[in-house]
DNA sequence: TTTTGAAAGTGGTCTGACCACTAATCCTTC
DNA sequence: GAAGGATTAGTGGTCAGACCACTTTCAAAA
């Protein structure tokens, strides 16, 4: 019977660890030799998990030092699957779509709720007016307004895994567009939001945003 | 100066390699001691690259036999994103709400393409009238007519993590409402596929489905 | 011809040995 | 006593070699 693997085991019961002993980000792991003795394996099968969870950015190592656990923010599985799959341009193509997916969604929460009376909502009106800024802020503010936090995870990592469209800073001529989408969203018009928030998108996204650049 | 990591010099080498050589899925990859002395390292060090790509799920290993390029369907990309990021945010509520989301955008996705006008539908619409018709079955279908895999794949995983709403069969009093809901997506009116969807489900959601169960 | 089993090749694991690096300690020197 | 440099213990990084468990292959035996 094909056992299963080693390494398998000691990823799970590590972070069965770092949960029972409240192990927080920043904080020292066990070394490589007191893991391999506390769970009676070689240390080269406690390296195994270990590498793995250092690719995918749960754990830093520093020569000399230790292993730490890493900063939630630093998780890395987004990038790291995004040079093997991005070849295929159709996986891009969904993740582009699904992004496209929970925003209209978020938008359409917004303008189902009383989120467009909110303070948040008039710092975002405030800023819109004022300079640098960023266009990702926009989006993001919005995936938060909505309330659906994840969701908003989705959304953040898809946007790091599929190239951030989003990137720069919002143009003279965008502004226009842009109010008239939280326009609607505040008469509640979630029709005509989504469409002008898909046609600002999709400009960014087929890079034909040299005009505004 | 701290030196770079040589297992992640060979994850990168080993991506190279399978391009340039132009491996395809379900390919075997040289052995791990043909690797160690092709690149000039020791197998320990391959074999922490190689874990790192297994827990990926961008290969698959199998003792005896050996190391083979994984379909990139079986990439773990949702799957590890559920482990790390629907621990902090398992409220149900928004689990569900995410699902709504993605199900609705594949209706809307189906409404505007010519989906509904496959072989396959046509097969969903039979089984519809036939017996033994389990609800799942149906949700999972409109999902992959959606035509993104993404979505797809994400709305499996929140249906693992929120617990099933579409479990069980279609009772004959639901059918009506099914067949109206396939109706409208064939008339391409998404705005009454979707109204009916969504009061189909929330009834499903609520528990309020004593009377077809 | 069919069956058996030995051999070769593979991944899985362990051990022990270095190396490179860091941090704490001790010891010299001022 | 204080400052600075050398020593040392501990850490991750890497390697080589040895087994083990498993699969496939193929030649010898029935």
């Amino acid at each position: 019977m094909n056992q299963p693997k080693r390494y398998l085991n000691i990823v799970s019961e590590m972070r069965d660890m770092i949960r029972e002993q409240n192990i927080l980000p920043g904080d020292r792991i066990p070394s490589e030799r007191e893991l391999a003795e506390k769970l009676a394996v070689g240390r080269s099968t406690i390296r195994e998990a270990l590498r793995s969870l250092e690719l995918l950015g749960l754990i830093e190592t520093r020569r000399g030092e230790g292993t730490f656990l890493a900063d939630p923010r630093k998780h890395r599985l987004v990038e790291l699957l995004a040079t093997f799959i991005l070849q295929d341009n159709k996986t891009l193509e969904d993740v582009r779509e699904t992004m496209c997916i929970h925003e209209t969604a978020a938008i359409q929460a917004i303008c189902t709720s009383d989120a467009s009376k909110l303070p948040i909502w008039e710092s975002l009106r405030d800023r819109l007016g004022g300079h640098e800024f960023i266009r990702e802020d926009f989006v993001r503010e919005l995936m938060v307004l909505s309330g659906n936090r994840l969701s908003l995870k989705i959304w953040f990592l898809l946007k790091q895994y599929g190239g951030n469209p989003y990137d720069g800073e919002v143009m003279p001529e965008e502004r226009p567009l842009l109010k008239n989408i939280l326009q609607a969203i505040e008469q509640q018009d979630a029709e005509t939001a989504i469409r002008d928030f898909k046609a600002w998108s999709s400009v960014l996204i087929k890079g034909e945003n040299e005009q505004w650049q």
